[in-house]
RNA sequence: GGUACCAUAGCUCAGUCGGUAGAGCAAAGGACUGAAAAUCCUUGUGUCCCUGGUUCGAUUCCCGGUGGUACCA
């Protein structure tokens, strides 16, 4: 039986040095589940870690892609069990994966549905039209189109609808037709380990992190994505607030007041998620020695 | 020292012609199946600075105190 160990955790909780001393302690690779750190030009933003511990241990979906590239929860799903079936377990027993994006990680503990690639020229004409018209006519389409996701669907949420209508439009078929709900079952066990801390310890965490990042030079780096601002890739916290800095909208020590606030917000969402995952049993950061004789238990059955 | 103004939610303030109060921000909670660090939803009880007075009733009016701000000395 194969094992793939879970580290994951509100933004700045310590899951990195923490992956990276389970690794060592198994001899394994780390996969990195963060939908930013993903992008190779976004490296001070997402707290990408030091070069030194790339060295230590190997990392795989760090800095792989370019803000330019299209990327989603689905294709995150299949190239990480491709590359666990197809070659990391096969040289090991045990593999770590880390990060707090949250889909990402239900995409691969649990799968997701199978639905075409998005249809770009249909997206943005949805997405024309609720920038021109507002959410009503989207609201109605969805009733017309696919009546069954139109009663569970959060119809204030704008992204959820052109998503649906997206896909009913695209294939011709209700966006509900293709969420079939159904569990993908792994050929790996997957033990889940979250990392948490009180919240005032945490918030101190995330605001000192925020200052280093401006002290490595988060600022010159978002400048030169500046130009970019559009790509769905740099809508992240860290780089919008600075980019309204640089359109003379708020100073520079307000831009990081809200890089901090936004980044606490973050952090909110996910405890929110993971409280909702029965399946995650949480630690202290420090506790590696408990962590390890925990997951030994999963291991050894 | 004198005069004026202010003191209400974590912060900035509104308000109550006397019947114990509400906005913004912060914060908290929640949802989540291909852009998810995204997107969306919900949540406001607080010695209305303190003591006394008037009153059936004072956070509101009055006396005094304390603290702050401005101006005058």
């Amino acid at each position: 039986m194969k094992h793939l160990i879970i580290i994951t955790g509100p933004t700045a909780s310590g899951k990195t040095d923490l992956a990276v001393n389970l690794a060592e302690h198994y001899s394994t690779e780390i996969i990195s589940a963060d939908s930013r750190q993903i992008f190779k030009e976004m490296r001070i933003g997402t707290a990408v870690p030091d070069k030194e511990v790339l060295l230590r241990v190997p990392h795989y979906f760090i800095q792989t892609r370019s803000v330019h590239d299209y990327y989603n929860a689905f294709m995150y799903e299949t190239e990480v069990i491709n590359l666990l079936e197809k070659a990391l377990f096969a040289k090991f027993d045990t593999v770590i994966m880390c990060g707090g994006s949250m889909m990402y990680v239900d995409a691969v503990c649990n799968g997701i549905d199978l639905i075409p690639d998005p249809d770009m020229e249909i997206r943005n004409n949805l997405w024309q039209k609720f920038d021109n018209e507002g959410i009503a006519p989207l609201q109605e389409m969805l009733l017309n189109l696919d009546p069954e996701y139109y009663k569970i669907c959060d119809l204030n949420n704008h992204k959820r609808i052109i998503k649906a209508l997206e896909v009913s439009i695209q294939t011709g078929k209700p966006y509900s037709t293709f969420r079939t709900g159904k569990t993908k079952q792994r050929s790996f066990n997957i033990i889940k380990i979250g990392v948490n801390m009180p919240r005032e310890v945490l918030h101190n965490r995330i605001n000192q992190r925020v200052d280093k990042m401006i002290g490595e030079g988060l600022v010159d780096e978002a400048r030169s994505l500046y130009p970019l601002k559009h790509l769905n890739s740099l809508n992240t916290v860290g780089y919008k607030e600075l980019f309204d800095y640089f359109d003379n909208k708020t100073d520079l020590s307000t831009a990081v007041e809200l890089i901090k606030r936004n980044t606490r917000r973050y952090a909110r969402k996910q405890i929110s998620w993971f409280n909702g995952d029965n399946n995650i049993v949480w630690f202290q950061p420090d506790k590696v020695d408990d962590i390890i004789n925990y997951c030994n238990c999963k291991i050894l059955g």
